[in-house]
DNA sequence: TGATTAAAAATTGTATACAATATAAATTTG
DNA sequence: CAAATTTATATTGTATACAATTTTTAATCA
């Protein structure tokens, strides 16, 4: 069938600073299921009831709540609880302004020192992701394609960036949950391809002219027009 | 005396995730010490020691030392504690490159949208780093040298830059502890002055120039030459 | 004496018990 | 009956006790 993809969004645990065994499988194990968007944003993680489901002590679960909350992913609030964040407009337009600073820098970064079979990699990456979305499964080609531009940072080799990069990418997962309008997702591993050949050809400017465009268009992607909020609409809609 | 200064580098609670409480109070402190110089890397942060310290239990240490350990300030090696992280020389690299792409930036923002009484606020900001400097206490001056930029960023009003900023002053504070040269902290606050100039004119390019040229002042000032590392230089010294 | 091994002490990892707070249900009251 | 109040329940916050691991010290052997 398809060979080993590089662990979902390739080896967090080297780079980033995480919590102790038993709660960085929780940690890793949640971070995954909200990338595939089993997770919604709103969603309360209870510590007793993710406690039982992995047969870990509230301590274990409260550590990988914590780090959920510091990468964004959740929001705790004070003696109510943790909760899938949800990230606001304005926060979303952010992450993808910073992805367009950044991404294409590292873009560039990577083409310039890529190798052989690392493009191969990346080939074989875009093959799992298609075939996920083959399969129907949304959530898991969604993640894949999000985890694309990690393994992208991480080669680049850059480790500041590459966190931030993986920073951006997770909350950018939320945000493509809340905000996302089209639906041809087709088009999205049009990009990844193109960004394939200018590495293949170790070409820098391509790579991230190519990046630079493959991020706006990602961007214009989302609907992020302020919805009037209820109280007012509600008025609005009786007012007539 | 001096009027109130914005609490050491700006409101951290409203932006950043933090633990609750007691635990957001240690891990404020401990990292207002390290801004200043008065734990430096390498140093052991037992849970014991700290607890008895504040008053607290380990539960609520721990927690403070996760946050340290996310924001990178401390790396905690399992079974053997948390120690004050020493940034290696690479990493200094990548912290002021990727500091001399987004500050600049956040600058030109800034210098967008900066009101008369925030530029004021910056005045007063200098003059308390000169201060702390006369009255000979280089930790308070050069934590608020930090804070300064970070400031500006919350100014820009950018959450993710101003989050990104945050880290990367955060992590400077390790690594000029570790690799400052340079006696003169003098022209520094030249170009905080020449910033502000930039800034009172509303000239966002200025700012961004200034911005830039000030990190690249500031990553000159770094001694990063690798040393050959003892075992190597031992046997060097031997061999003759 | 110097290196190795074994026992003791100290430190972190985890689970659990209790306290404080928030949510839900039941009761009272106008 | 509706609103307000009280009570009960459930959930998070914190301290502490025990287990696992590392570090230090002591003892052993070549």
């Amino acid at each position: 069938m398809d060979k080993r993809i590089r662990s979902e969004h390739s080896d967090v645990k080297s780079s980033m600073s995480l919590p102790n065994g038993r709660a960085s499988e929780i940690f890793l194990d949640l971070q995954n299921a909200i990338f595939e968007h089993r997770l919604t944003p709103g969603l309360k993680l209870s510590e007793d009831e993710v406690g039982e489901l992995y047969g870990a002590s509230r301590t274990i679960v409260r550590s990988a709540l914590q780090s959920l909350a510091h990468s964004q992913l959740v929001t705790i609030e004070k003696n109510r609880g943790a909760f899938i964040a949800k990230p606001s407009i304005a926060e979303a337009q952010e992450v993808f302004q910073a992805r367009a600073l950044i991404e294409p820098c590292v873009a560039g970064m990577a083409a310039d020192c890529i190798s052989k079979a690392q493009v191969d990699d990346l080939k074989r990456h875009i093959e799992a992701e298609h075939e996920a979305m083959a399969k129907g499964d949304m959530g898991k080609a969604l993640s894949l394609s999000g985890a694309f531009h990690v393994i992208i940072a991480d080669i680049a080799g850059h480790t500041v960036y590459a966190n931030m990069v993986r920073q951006l990418i997770s909350r950018s997962s939320l945000i493509i949950a809340l905000y996302w309008k089209r639906q041809d997702t087709t088009c999205e591993s049009h990009s990844h391809h193109a960004l394939i050949d200018a590495f293949a050809n170790g070409d820098a400017p391509a790579a991230q002219e190519v990046m630079k465009s493959h991020i706006i268009d990602l961007h214009s992607g989302l609907d992020l027009r302020q919805k009037s909020d209820s109280q007012n609409s509600l008025a609005a809609a009786l007012a007539r």
